[in-house]
DNA sequence: TGTACATCAGTGAACGCGCGTTCACTGATGTAC
DNA sequence: TGTACATCAGTGAACGCGCGTTCACTGATGTAC
């Protein structure tokens, strides 16, 4: 065995974080191959060691985010269970809907990042986003007042999350973004029954 | 003037519709100047005497939808000031919310269809963007309750309709996607004000 | 401890393809007489 | 009414480029002795 056998498994993890921050940048058709390899270090043609397809590195970055990267996620925007003097579904809803989360394109959570690329991806690459979008709806269940209630609100909230955002990024005018995001934040406090706090 | 002075309107206007169509259906990326100009009846030369580039043209379609296309869509989908027993926004929130909405792929609102393409594309396109929602948010202003009031509440219904559909038309498991869209809308509905009633 | 070797991660040239764009040409049209 | 002509919309071959993918080769590594 030549190099240590966590050696591969590695340099694919590198290739795969390299790649999500890559196409949370420029989308899935504007990063290739090259530019990913060269990102994680490497020359384009070590990747079909690692991977049969771009399209299935794809599903695997979008997955990488949900279960590896989700604890740092939180930590960059503010979601921490020890602040105590608001609730988690309020720090969800006000680090998800936030100018740092708008503007740090390669932290981004992928439902915002990257829909129009989902919706014609392969089935592979929507289940993993059905998977992180899952998660986000059982966060805020788990935050919420339970019961089927809960249920519709913690939905209507992350439709107004990542709606929200969509929205945001796309808007020339970041005034009008800001807007757009703030009444959002507003309605999915008022979904949550949370108290609307200054920012 | 060897031809009606009208004929390179109706020809542009004609390769217009038929990217918009195509580029709904296909993104920005899916969808080749040969096959725009196979879809208006032409073929490929005949482009760049109408258009100065392909991003020019993705603009274009945009607006096409907006002004041209407006009140068919609401025919589509439902909308008319004539049906009284329903408000014009409760009417316009099922009709974005609906099932025919999201499975008409060609006819959809491109705020929904290309959320990717257009934050990522030129100033151009984000203008038209930007028009498309702000007249999205006069429509919810225009029958709501008024005021800064009615104003918020506007914003966050166009951002649970676009959120709700975005969402729903990547997931794979199409009652989780039906699901989070009758969040969406519920939510919509009391952001308005507006009376709950069997779909 | 040092050396030959087997393994396999990584290299980079090459292939084929599709796309956006250009351009010299064709041919359909309305007008002048 | 009919014909020659000027105009310009549309054609389709061609160009150049970048990309996904392949593959024969290189060279770095741990192991056997």
């Amino acid at each position: 065995m030549p190099y240590p056998k966590d050696h591969a498994a590695r340099t694919r993890a590198r290739i795969t974080e390299a790649a999500r921050r890559l196409f949370n940048l420029h989308g899935f058709n504007g990063v290739s191959i090259d530019a990913i390899m060269a990102e994680a270090g490497l020359t384009r043609g070590a990747f079909y060691a690692h991977f049969d397809s771009k399209s299935t590195l794809y599903a695997e970055a979008v997955t990488c985010f949900l279960h590896g990267r989700g604890a740092e996620w939180r930590a960059t925007f503010g979601i921490d269970p020890q602040r105590r003097e608001r609730s988690m579904a309020t720090q969800m809803i006000e680090g998800y809907l936030s100018d740092a989360h708008l503007n740090d394109l390669q932290a981004q959570c992928p439902l915002i990042a990257l829909p129009g690329d989902a919706a014609r991806a392969d089935a592979e690459v929507q289940e993993a986003y059905q998977h992180l979008l899952e998660s986000m709806v059982w966060f805020f269940e788990a935050n919420g007042r339970g019961g089927p209630e809960g249920r519709t609100a913690a939905l209507a909230q992350v439709a107004l999350c990542v709606g929200g955002m969509v929205l945001a990024r796309t808007l020339p005018d970041s005034v009008l973004a800001a807007e757009v995001r703030q009444a959002a934040r507003a309605a999915a406090m008022r979904e949550g029954g949370l108290a609307a706090e200054a920012a």
